[in-house]
DNA sequence: AAAATATGTCAACATGGCTGACGTAATTTA
DNA sequence: TAAATTACGTCAGCCATGTTGACATATTTT
């Protein structure tokens, strides 16, 4: 994450470049509200494809995390989705019953269940990404690199302060946030 | 929305601006999971704040949009919220007993009611804005103008085509959405 | 040997989606 | 003006997915 070219360091120290786009509320709302849209559209794909499924978004966040960690542990994946066990539970006994994801303990520490996905289960998770990839690469193909770290950095901006680290990590950058 | 200056017109025109920054898989994933951490984070501390009225997310979004744009329809809320008549009126029945929201009827057309929020619809409305708003603040003030319309340019993009018309509409920005 | 840890499970409850069916008042249309 | 359509409300029940609390089991750590 880091921060992009444009991103400003000092405390608005460059006030040319805040012309016309001021803090106030009515033009930070419309961000409110695009965040909504955006979200309300972005999982309505999956949505229909996992319903065929008998399955759910619970379902899709699973499979999505164990597909891109395999290996996963279920501790690491209650942290990721912040949802209580039996929660979890509920979803992952059905993949796993299901024949999407396969359980294996840890070598070194027998407690630990390490989670896979099964081919079926890669599958799936991949005709998940499908619609979520399209509408990305759709957007993004419009936008200059600086502008897509900005975007990046904006969404990473979005997330508690706490969990910060943790995304960064699971996401694969090295770069912790740190405030300016 | 319509296209800023960093957004590209042409067919992927400009090599150098595309340089490592691949519309690949593994470049595009961070992003879906970006959003997904960035959504599970943004609406956590208006989850607290409702949990104290004994409200819920649904009755958030009607209370926003009500307070957004006094005098909304049901039927208006209907197409923002894109969930059934049904689930609405639970919603919003509690929020009008509760006396958080007040319905009149249309003056031009007497089966319409339009909503409205109370003084208490307002003040809830506002508290619940306010952790949104910080977290937006805080991350555009270290944005670039040219980076914060990309920003939103992005966020727009995920939305469903067929319905980038009537976000455009609702968010006041009299530009519709063409595809370069 | 005792404590802590990783995970699983049972039971019950709440929120907020959904479908289907039906009702009522008001407006539009044939 | 009678009939159809529209805007909205409501009843009933189902499903997915979040919650809390309590307890069990295996394994590792102290």
């Amino acid at each position: 994450m880091g921060e992009p070219s444009g991103i400003k360091s000092a405390n608005n120290a460059n006030k040319k470049s805040t012309r016309s786009a001021p803090n106030d509320i009515d033009s930070l709302m419309p961000v409110i509200e695009l965040l909504f849209f955006a979200y309300r559209d972005f999982v309505s794909e999956p949505d229909e494809i996992l319903h065929a499924f008998g399955f759910g978004r619970a379902h899709h966040r699973v499979l999505h995390f164990v597909n891109r960690q395999p290996g996963l542990r279920v501790a690491d994946l209650l942290d990721i989705l912040k949802i209580t066990k039996q929660s979890l539970a509920r979803v992952l006994k059905q993949l796993v019953e299901e024949g999407f994801i396969e359980q294996h303990a840890g070598s070194r520490d027998r407690r630990e269940r390490h989670l896979f996905v099964t081919d079926k289960g890669a599958k799936l998770a991949q005709d998940l990404s499908k619609p979520h990839l399209k509408r990305i690469a759709e957007a993004l193909e419009k936008i200059d690199e600086e502008h897509r770290e900005a975007i990046k950095y904006f969404l990473y901006s979005m997330i508690t302060n706490d969990d910060k680290i943790d995304v960064s990590k699971l996401l694969g950058t090295p770069l912790v946030y740190t405030r300016s």
